[in-house]
DNA sequence: CTTAGGG
DNA sequence: CCCTAAG
């Protein structure tokens, strides 16, 4: 075995509970909406805990922060997924599960559809895996998504789902950032569908641009648009699928629409309030949030179009060990080595401590500690290559509980017990064997990565990562091509996360509920800022004037190159002024990033580019993209300037004729 | 809600 | 990133 160095390009992060704030101006809403976050969210994690508790599911004597390699089996090709179902349904499955899968299955649709016939068998078995794979999110996701939230609130959402099951079908792609291009995973095309005409534009109403503009600003559409709208099937740089042609995209949008119907219309149930699920709450996003997410309006109303079917509804997370961004995004031996993920399901047990809330005295003050000593993911399959690095392997194990949890942990390999910090080292100089594996190889789940061992990624995108890197689905692709040349590691353990400490309240939609605290007793766990919870929780009707609750800076999120690259494409297509299409194109996956995001960042490329590179800050951006970024600025820019003097593209024509 | 711009 | 004015 040697090894390979690879960082956990992985962060976590949480994010601050916003309503989306596109609704900018009606603060009173906004607090109301977040306040409903955080309601919800409680009411979430108590119904968790409850059910649990019913169940007696706890397992007291469960090493909190540790994780024992029970099983380490070499396997063939791909990885044998067991659907174990999850024992302790939480909730209201169907809805939830359905609507968690939904995306997936989507999507899915779309890319088989696009993949080639040679592709068709590999394509099957990935299929079938993503589906397996999505399914035990799904499941894993309605019970853990309350918790999960605690820590990543977005990866949660439907979308971070949604890029793996894309992912698992894509090729190896090629390395550098176009790997991550976020546009990759939008399948759905707004192009396709929007009813928009391209602003500037005439002949762009297909989406695409004009013909005359490669020789204008030197950038070819083609690659553009073939590849971008191929996107979860190709790298978007890669001429391979050009003749692919988008139709599925479109279809998809109509596929959806049932979907999302049937999704929207599963909300009717009773409930009580122990009944309260995740799902439930689902299904009350106008309670939850009126304004949905700004694309879903639109949609809604106009073609149904969009799945965002769930909103944020986390408010508990904080943002923490944020890395200074700055260069430490990088994932070195990204696509060294192939293998990987996992496979997991399984039951989850998650012993929960309820306690009565000491301070209940204040009257009607039903709250309810709950304290959730660990949680256990039985079964997860990891697969790494034979000369896989401690760090490869941390970054695998974590790949895979992210996929499970929805992001946000980092793992760390404890060998006796003893932590093994040197990422570099391969299993055996760590003096890992396969021997050890089986009794002496233990994991833990670490809220924070701030340490050296797993490389700290800005939180930055969860969500986004989590929806666009699809380094780590790619890999695990990989070893079935090269027919599985490494040795497949089934690991199954579990997985203590550090305890969470939480107060809840009852579950009373109408009335305010006030978290009193939420944190973990980790050190460097979710520190959740008291304003967050403020924020969502406490919502004095009356006290009209200051509400710094709800006025949280979101957290900042430096765009990476891959964002940057995904924004640069999307905007050389649609112009720049049309963000909400440019969002919805590239970012759609992308819970943060707003347009106004999109369009600010637009804004300091360009200025970006115009200044020397010695000026510039933070992670460089390629010049091949800022020059990019200048010369659609400069058509567009131009575009916008033809439009506007009145000079109606027709009265041109005439002219000319 | 979206855009466009200034802060 | 935030905030606003406009559409």
């Amino acid at each position: 075995m040697s090894l390979e160095m690879e960082s956990c390009g992985r962060g976590q992060a949480a994010e601050v509970p916003r309503v989306p704030k596109s609704a900018r101006g009606k603060r009173s809403v906004r607090k109301k909406e977040a306040q409903s976050q955080v309601m919800c969210a409680f009411d979430l994690l108590a119904t968790v805990a409850g059910k649990l508790l019913d169940e007696g599911e706890g397992s007291a004597g469960a090493p909190a922060l540790t994780a024992c390699v029970k099983d380490v089996c070499v396997k063939q090709e791909h990885c044998d997924v067991e659907m174990e179902h999850l024992k302790n349904e939480v909730t209201d499955q169907d809805s939830c599960n359905e609507s968690a899968i939904l995306p997936h299955t989507v999507f899915q649709q779309s890319v088989n559809h696009a993949r080639n016939e040679d592709a068709k068998a590999k394509s099957e078995d990935q299929d079938k895996e993503s589906s397996m794979i999505s399914s035990t999110k799904a499941e894993l996701g309605s019970n853990f998504r309350a918790i999960a939230d605690l820590w990543s609130p977005e990866s949660v959402e439907a979308g971070a789902f949604t890029g793996d099951a894309v992912a698992s079908l894509m090729p190896t792609a090629a390395a550098g950032f176009h790997k991550n291009a976020p546009h990759m995973y939008n399948l759905l095309d707004p192009m396709d569908v929007d009813t928009k005409p391209p602003p500037l534009v005439s002949s762009d109403s297909t989406g695409e641009m004009p013909r005359g503009l490669k020789g204008v600003t030197g950038y070819s559409v083609d690659r553009d648009d073939d590849g971008d709208k191929s996107s979860g099937c190709t790298h978007p740089s890669t001429t391979a699928n050009r003749d692919f042609k988008p139709n599925c995209i479109a279809e998809h949008s109509r596929v959806r629409k049932p979907l999302t119907c049937k999704y929207r219309n599963a909300a009717p149930t009773r409930m009580h309030k122990s009944d309260l699920s995740y799902s439930d709450v689902e299904r009350k996003p106008s309670f939850r949030n009126k304004k949905m997410h700004y694309t879903r309006q639109r949609t809604q109303r106009s073609t149904f179009k969009r799945r965002k079917l769930f909103d944020r509804h986390t408010v508990l997370a904080s943002e923490f060990g944020r890395a200074n961004g700055k260069g430490n995004t990088k994932v070195t031996g990204r696509n060294s080595h192939a293998a990987f993920l996992e496979k997991n399901k399984g039951t989850k047990s998650m012993p929960f401590q309820k306690y009565e809330g000491n301070n209940s005295a204040a009257s009607n003050d039903s709250h309810v500690k709950l304290k959730i000593k660990s949680f256990k993911v039985p079964e997860l399959l990891v697969e790494i290559p034979e000369n896989a690095t401690v760090g490869s392997l941390k970054k695998t194990v974590l790949e895979a509980v992210n996929a499970i949890l929805g992001g946000g942990l980092c793992v760390g390999v404890l060998h006796h017990g003893k932590k093994v910090r040197d990422d570099s080292k391969t299993l055996m100089q760590a003096g890992i064997d396969q021997d050890d594996m089986l009794d002496s190889l233990g994991f833990s789940l670490e809220p924070n990565c701030t340490h050296n061992p797993l490389q700290v990624q800005p939180p930055e995108d969860i969500s986004f990562m989590e929806t666009i890197d699809i380094t780590e689905p790619l890999a695990r692709i990989a070893p079935a091509d090269s027919s599985c040349k490494h040795g497949e590691v089934n690991v199954s353990h579990e997985l203590a996360l550090t305890p969470l400490t939480m107060n809840y309240q009852g579950s009373d939609h109408d009335s305010v509920h006030s978290p009193d605290k939420v944190y973990t007793n980790s050190r460097a766990l979710v520190p959740v800022p008291a304003a967050d919870l403020d924020a969502g929780a406490i919502v004095p009707v009356n006290k009209s004037k200051r509400s710094p609750e709800q006025g949280q800076r979101r957290i900042r999120r430096p765009f990476s190159v891959a964002e940057v690259e995904a924004l640069v494409l999307a905007v050389e297509k649609l112009g720049t002024g049309r963000w909400r299409d440019v969002k919805l194109r590239a970012f759609d996956n992308a819970k943060h990033r707003t347009y106004v995001d999109l369009k600010d960042k637009w804004k300091t490329l360009v200025h970006t580019a115009s200044i020397s590179p010695q000026q510039r800050r933070g992670e460089p951006v390629p010049q091949e993209l800022l020059d990019r970024v200048l010369a659609a600025q400069a058509y567009w820019s131009q575009q916008q300037a033809k439009l506007q003097p009145r000079t109606p593209p027709l009265a041109e024509a005439r002219l000319l004729t």
